[in-house]
DNA sequence: GATTTAACATGCTGTATATCAAGTATATCA
DNA sequence: TGATATACTTGATATACAGCATGTTAAATC
């Protein structure tokens, strides 16, 4: 059973039962088993669960943010809007993934775009709710900050390598982070198009199907249609730590 | 009276009084002025106030987070330790900010270096007694979320600039933040080397050197020995926002 | 089944940018 | 005082990378 059947599973228990109790869901994020009984009830009483499609957008950066999220199943991208339409994706969401972000104390506002990679249940949350049971509740609101300063190590860690490395090390870093962080699998279905890798690694779309194909021809990767696996991980470490 | 004489202000009257009282202080972070006065006798009893000379390391990335910090006076840089020696500036720190970070809640470690740019004076609070009065103080706990967050969007602001703008545009976004947000004025003195602001800007010290090179031929900047001064703010918004 | 569309692929060309080499000025130190 | 280091400067060269043109394939639409 690879990494794709395990996403489509949740998706499709969680849609039997969208309005499902938060109390023994096993959709919800690691961080709601912070909560007590009481509080994940009034969670449950201030949420909504919501199903995309594929390309949907979840989240428009710059609109107000009126609820944080908790993606049940599926997968998405959470990207930053640049210059004439350039995307830099920052982060490869899965279940069971918490979002929140800067806005949720700064301005209410959601500071990047989030869009469905495949269909996708979520769960928003009530913002004021979320942050007044941070108020009550110590262990949860030092759990969220944990979360919270891990994206923040993931963004230095993106930008010192979108800065210093060169095309084929952050492809390579691309790579290794969706084989080993978000797929946990040498191998995954093609639910990122090229447009979408090349955003993950700060390039054009040209220039990430030449290194991919590349990859392919030194027998780092072999693609398919609609697969990608992982042939020789020694290769693509050292490709990622030599630039 | 430019930035630079209020910055050495600072400095020397604090010198004077390393141990003045927290209370009453007007060099310490505005956060802190969202504390009890049993909060901030507190943290005067758990706090030490040292003197940096201009190169000097204040802390070092990978090491232990034992105090949060506070500027009182001087100038300093933070930024993150690349590959090869190449480092990021992903903030200048200037009197009377606040610096924490992500290891408050993670693991305790620093994910940056701090040196000063000159003569410095740091507030170091326990971090443990910080992490404390968060808990307890919700309006305190609300402001260091804010000032977290700020920090945070300017890391995005700044990933987008670097990877999708060009010399020019990369150069022009570091001189409107240095004249801008750092010395409020248009005009500074150069407590920053070609190499800060090349490791601002995301390119060698030599494209930097050139480009501020042309600047100064176009008629945006004046360049002397140790000043910096800003002679067209419309030229380098323009430039900032064409690429 | 023909037509359109979208994603993928690839060679060519130009340019943005790093790197190197060589030089100047300024401060530091024996 | 001369010697050595340090920061800055500049031009020449090499290359990483984007952008374009053009083509292929596969899916979607009529």
């Amino acid at each position: 059973m690879n990494q794709f059947s395990i996403f489509t599973s949740h998706m499709d228990t969680n849609c039997q039962n969208p309005e499902r109790h938060c109390i023994g869901c096993e959709f919800k994020s690691p961080l709601f088993y912070f909560l007590t009984t009481d509080e994940l009830n009034l969670v449950e009483k201030n949420k909504i669960t919501v199903h995309f499609k594929k390309g949907e957008t979840i989240r428009k950066q710059g609109t107000y943010m009126s609820h944080v999220i908790s993606v049940n199943s599926g997968l998405a991208k959470l990207y930053l809007e640049g210059i004439e339409q350039r995307n830099a994706i920052i982060r490869i969401v899965k279940p069971t993934n918490f979002i929140g972000g800067p806005g949720i104390y700064l301005d209410q506002r959601h500071h990047f775009t989030i869009t469905a990679l495949m269909d996708t249940t979520i769960c928003f949350i009530d913002v004021a709710v979320f942050t007044d049971i941070i108020d009550k509740n110590k262990i949860f609101a030092h759990e969220f900050m944990k979360d919270f300063s891990k994206n923040i190590l993931s963004v230095y860690n993106r930008l010192l390598i979108l800065t210093q490395k060169q095309m084929p090390g952050r492809m390579a870093d691309t790579l290794l982070y969706l084989f080993d962080e978000i797929f946990e699998s040498n191998s995954f279905s093609m639910h990122l198009s090229r447009q979408d890798i090349s955003e993950l690694s700060g390039m054009s779309k040209d220039s990430a199907i030449k290194i991919l194909r590349e990859f392919q021809h030194d027998g780092i990767i072999h693609l398919t249609e609609n697969q990608m696996k992982l042939l020789d991980p020694e290769k693509l470490n050292m490709i990622s730590k030599t630039g």
